[in-house]
DNA sequence: TTCATACTTCGACAAGTATAAAACTAATCC
DNA sequence: GGATTAGTTTTATACTTGTCGAAGTATGAA
């Protein structure tokens, strides 16, 4: 992962909202027994203090940095951790201790 | 480290040059055999492709995120890894496996 | 087929950011 | 003291971002 790609997974990031999102998302994959366990946009809308097109940014520009990703199923989407992504953060504060 | 203080450190990171210089101080710490080796902002100046005002107010940002400290020693200003910082982030990649 | 739900896209605007030029401060050198 | 070096602050500018309201799309329910 170079530095541009690594720099924009941050920036993704930096906001409150979609950090919280991203955590969310972290922790219920964590929690659940399956591997694959997603979030429905609809909890963040209602979570977050802020309208549907916000969220729909938001997690544009998660799925954009590629930390994570949808799927649709009918009316609802689904998100999903981006695995490959987040090993790669990992990485980077491990590595260099 | 509460969610705001963690979205303002992936702001800091969320520039590549930013995000260069913070790694440049992580690797010159890890190779030295000193614990608290730093690196000169001059360097930085030199290395990254801007001009001197633009690097200041990148590392008072970093500064600002706590995510390093600088020390002036006469004319030189050297910059260091704000430690705790980099364990907060460390953890937070890692506690949620 | 009409209606409701669950989003997404567009347009706009206020606020924030990266950058540089110019002017400034402070330490060092001669 | 005068000049030089290293970095900061100020000011200005071009650009980006977060947010919302309004309008649009697509799915499912009645």
């Amino acid at each position: 992962m170079d530095n541009r790609q690594l720099a924009k997974a941050f920036k993704a990031l930096s906001h409150p909202n979609r950090l919280q999102i991203y955590q969310e998302i972290i922790q219920r994959r964590a929690l659940s027994s399956q591997a694959l366990a997603g979030c429905a946009l609809t909890d963040f809308i209602n979570a977050l203090n802020v309208g549907a097109p916000t969220v729909s940014h938001h997690i544009k520009e998660l799925v954009n940095a590629e930390l994570i990703s949808v799927e649709r199923q009918g009316k609802f989407v689904t998100c999903y951790l981006n695995e490959a992504t987040y090993r790669n953060l990992q990485q980077f504060f491990q590595e260099q201790v």
